[in-house]
DNA sequence: CATCAGGGCCCTG
DNA sequence: CAGGGCCCTGAT
């Protein structure tokens, strides 16, 4: 394996752990965490790699080094745009300053601010990666996910050995386009596998530029997303976040989720919710046009209590 | 054992 | 635009 070095340089402040692992995610083969490093595969431009992202800084002065391995040979070009990249999805270069000066006259968001100053949201995987994903996650528990995941990783995937680990890339859409809806049938994918082979089948066809969707509005962005076979509401919900980084609209509530905020918002008994309707007009009225950011605070402060000390009302929530 | 809802979405009427 | 069907799994 190839060894290539990018430092890389976040906008201050810069919480290295709550960044780079997200307490909320199942456990995936692609990528690893300890504090202060993560190690995870990326598919660029069609390569394998494997990544360590390294914390080398302090919050305040923040400074992340980035290895990256690779069979083949990289040129600085391109060891330069994995760099870019990175950056892109865990939002090194985010001003969080206004959020902030905002976010800290609200009396329930400003402790978990505290807490976790310098926390950005982050997404380690491609747009068509995250559709797989969202797929995988449709009408099934965290049990299932996995190992439909797990299933995705081993047969289309490349094993990486790198740094002591040992970690699948997924395939690029042209490998997992090789395999059939009847195959990922019989690997329990159950209607999903239409879905796979369908959304699959738009990005070899080139339907979908992600880079190019970074810049076209929310409309446009929705509208792409909305034509992919298998991608509705609540799918393109997360995307617009998570992919996009667009940060003022929360447009869908998943009946668990209503649940949880339904607790940590009106501490409400999570099995008689409040509507929907009520969440949408409370994150809009207090968090404006930062409202995604502000529940992803509160949402990750309370994973983090729940895997230091079980939160009892939060366990049974999650679907295992 | 049977039944059913579920971390959605598609399609039909 | 409301509601049934879909693959499976786990709860009852």
């Amino acid at each position: 394996m190839n060894q290539y070095t990018v430092e890389l340089r976040p906008i201050a402040p810069f919480n290295f752990d709550a960044t780079m692992f997200k307490p909320a995610h199942f456990p995936s083969a692609d990528n690893a965490w300890q504090p202060g490093t993560r190690w995870q595969t990326m598919r660029w431009q069609g390569l394998a790699l494997g990544l360590k992202i390294e914390n080398c800084g302090t919050t305040n002065r923040p400074r992340v080094r980035l290895g990256i391995w690779s069979r083949g040979k990289l040129d600085p070009a391109f060891v330069e745009s994995v760099g870019a990249e990175v950056a892109y999805r865990s939002s090194f270069n985010f001003d969080l300053a206004e959020f902030y000066r905002i976010g800290r006259a609200d009396p329930q968001l400003a402790p978990a601010l505290r807490r976790w100053r310098g926390l950005r949201p982050a997404c380690y995987t491609s747009l068509y990666e995250y559709l797989i994903l969202a797929i995988v996650l449709q009408n099934c528990t965290v049990r299932r996910s996995v190992s439909m995941m797990q299933t995705l990783l081993e047969r289309c995937g490349t094993q990486l050995h790198y740094d002591g680990k040992t970690l699948y890339c997924m395939g690029a859409p042209e490998e997992i386009a090789r395999v059939t809806e009847d195959e990922w049938r019989a690997c329990k994918f159950g209607y999903r596998a239409k879905s796979i082979v369908r959304v699959t089948q738009a990005f070899v066809e080139g339907r979908i530029d992600e880079i190019a969707l970074r810049q076209k509005s929310r409309a446009e962005q929705r509208a792409a997303l909305t034509s992919l076979y298998g991608i509705g509401p609540a799918s393109v919900d997360y995307i617009l976040s998570d992919v996009f980084h667009r940060w003022d609209e929360i447009s869908h509530i998943s009946p668990w989720e209503q649940r949880i905020y339904s607790k940590l918002f009106f501490d409400r008994n999570p099995e008689n919710p409040v509507p929907v309707d009520r969440l949408f007009r409370l994150f809009q009225k207090r968090f404006g046009a930062y409202q995604v950011l502000a529940v992803h605070y509160i949402w990750e402060d309370m994973f983090w209590r729940h895997r230091h000390k079980p939160i009892s009302w939060l366990a049974p929530l999650i679907r295992l």
